[in-house]
DNA sequence: TCCATATACTTCACTATTGAAGTATATGCT
DNA sequence: AGCATATACTTCAATAGTGAAGTATATGGA
């Protein structure tokens, strides 16, 4: 194993770890939700009605974790979930008010951990970000 | 919520999500464990005998995660756990042979994802991961 | 029209994690 | 010695994910 870049995979992975463990404790004292279901709201919330395997491809999830999400997130009263009249195999998604306002509510959380990371990461934050996406993109399928 | 960390913040669980889980896969062919046996199995490697708070620590989890995680790890054969003599609240963790073998089987996947980083990242990828590991020492305890 | 195949989602068993509450042992103070 | 507190680990219920196998509906030929 080339030390350089097993170094930077559990670099990352720890990094993201402790992210998201500070970022959960922080939502759900705001907001009520998880980082995980913040990001199903986002993604439904920017393209209503919208449908589970969207949701999954957007966020790289097997179809089968939305489908226990949506459930959870329905059963909170955040989400809708109906039957689409174009595609009766499929579910259109969209937001309650109450998810909305949950959605709103991760907004002063996230700033937060904003916080911590442009302390840690100051002007290269950008750079990281776009060096993070290419390797997404390249990750992504397959 | 300012965009710009907040795309970052979601960029590092996109980019860690996939990169784990095209890991995952790969140690699973090539040695038969996951990411995250792994990474106990080499915590555990570089400070024989090890105790369990030891490891929770440096992978900055749960104590109750590591508990499970070892007790999966018993049953495969890959690790060995007695109690210490020095203090009969703890146990020492060892590695068995098939642990050492299955670590050592993980080098040539890691190698794999490596290519990957490497090819999105460049050159940057050592000051990304300096950034990183600020980020975590900032996130660690708390 | 029917059939094959693709698509949208579900179910199941499993790994991995959290956080709260509990057990057992150690240790320091009086 | 005895007690309070700290430490090392466990247990439990819940969330979150995987991958394989299944159900139901769509859709494009022959």
């Amino acid at each position: 194993m080339t030390a350089r870049s097993s170094r930077f995979y559990h670099a990352l992975q720890i990094a993201a770890h402790r992210l998201q463990k500070r970022a959960d404790q922080a939502l759900m004292q705001a907001a009520g939700i998880s980082t995980a279901q913040a990001a199903v709201l986002a993604v439904v919330s920017a393209g209503q009605p919208m449908r589970q395997n969207q949701v999954a491809a957007t966020l790289g999830l097997n179809e089968s974790a939305v489908t226990a999400m949506v459930t959870r997130l329905v059963k909170q009263g955040l989400l809708t979930r109906a039957r689409s009249e174009s595609d009766s195999r499929a579910f259109d998604l969209t937001l309650t008010p109450a998810g909305d306002a949950a959605l709103k509510a991760t907004e002063a959380p996230f700033a937060e951990v904003n916080a911590l990371i442009d302390a840690a990461l100051g002007p290269d934050t950008d750079a990281a970000a776009k060096g993070l996406r290419a390797l997404s993109d390249r990750l992504s399928g397959g």
